[in-house]
DNA sequence: AGAAACTTTATAGTAGCTTTAAGGTCAAGC
DNA sequence: GCTTGACCTTAAAGCTACTATAAAGTTTCT
């Protein structure tokens, strides 16, 4: 039988790095599972499915508080289905807001570029003074769009 | 004169937290100002307004690096603003690059969703199972899109 | 003088990992 | 039998951009 997996295969053919699996242990999203005599995690197909469910809900950026949800619903299979559709609407929701908010971005950002069509000194940049006059956005209250990944160079 | 302010004003004015000024002298984006007898940081216009631009900056969601790098370009005021330019571009595409990811996100999720019209148990719920199955999106190299802000729920 | 309102520093917490350190286990090769 | 290397273990720190808390000092008002 192939479905008894160490952390490292589990890792390796879901393609997702060991200290994830153990972080998601740690918070709860995963059983603390089986171990050999040599106390390494031991995962059977059950494990690997959930894994699986995990990494598809954070493959379209739920949070962890919005899987274990969904973890906790899928547990009780007589359970109506209602609560699941109403996460997912939920969490739809913070996408599209986000759309939303990422599109205002790009328009502020394109017309701030447009003040400096013709690069000149920096002192004299309609892009630097606009930085500095644009009116602050307190009234729109537009909270953050977060729009870096974990590394933004490049 | 009122160009003289302590924290306090400053904050109220610029309608940012007291701590947030002081994380940012932390961090180098602001300079670390003149102190009364009584040890109170003490500002002038000059930080007022570099304050004023570095909050501009992050309402158009640039990270601190891109701050930094910007205020560096202003600093030096004779220099050329090419590359000024070319960090605002960068952003710019930042930006554009995030909402490429929603869109994708927005539809695999509205097709995900399309799976429970009709609600039943959530042991045959099309979601749950949609998400158990999904085929991961490995080769896409899809990163991650940062939908939520700092609280999610609601 | 005493209280309210302000300031100071330092520290910890947030989300979801990633990285590092310091070590224990196991299969293969010599 | 013993060493090498690949794998595993835990715990703790680092990442971003703050936010919140604590414990203390300063200034202002009455
Ligand atoms: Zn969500
Ligand atoms: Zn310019
Ligand atoms: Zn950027
Ligand atoms: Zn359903």
């Amino acid at each position: 039988m192939t479905n008894r997996y160490r952390i490292g295969d589990l890792a390796t053919r879901l393609a997702v790095p060991t200290q994830t699996i153990r972080y998601y242990e740690h918070e709860g999203l995963l059983p603390k599972p089986a171990r050999t005599e040599g106390n390494y995690r031991v995962y059977g197909i059950a494990e690997r499915e959930r894994l699986t469910f995990i990494l598809h809900c954070r493959a379209l950026d739920m949070t962890l508080d919005e899987i274990r949800h969904l973890l906790r619903l899928r547990d009780v299979p007589g359970q109506g289905c209602a609560e699941v559709n109403s996460v997912l609407d939920a969490h739809i929701g913070h996408v599209a807001e986000r759309i939303r908010l990422l599109n205002d971005l790009q328009l502020q950002l394109k017309d701030l570029r447009a003040r400096c069509e013709s690069p000149s000194t920096s002192k004299d940049c309609g892009i630097l003074q606009g930085l500095a006059s644009f009116p602050t956005a307190q009234d729109g209250g537009a909270s953050r769009a977060g729009v870096h990944g974990r590394r933004a160079q490049e």
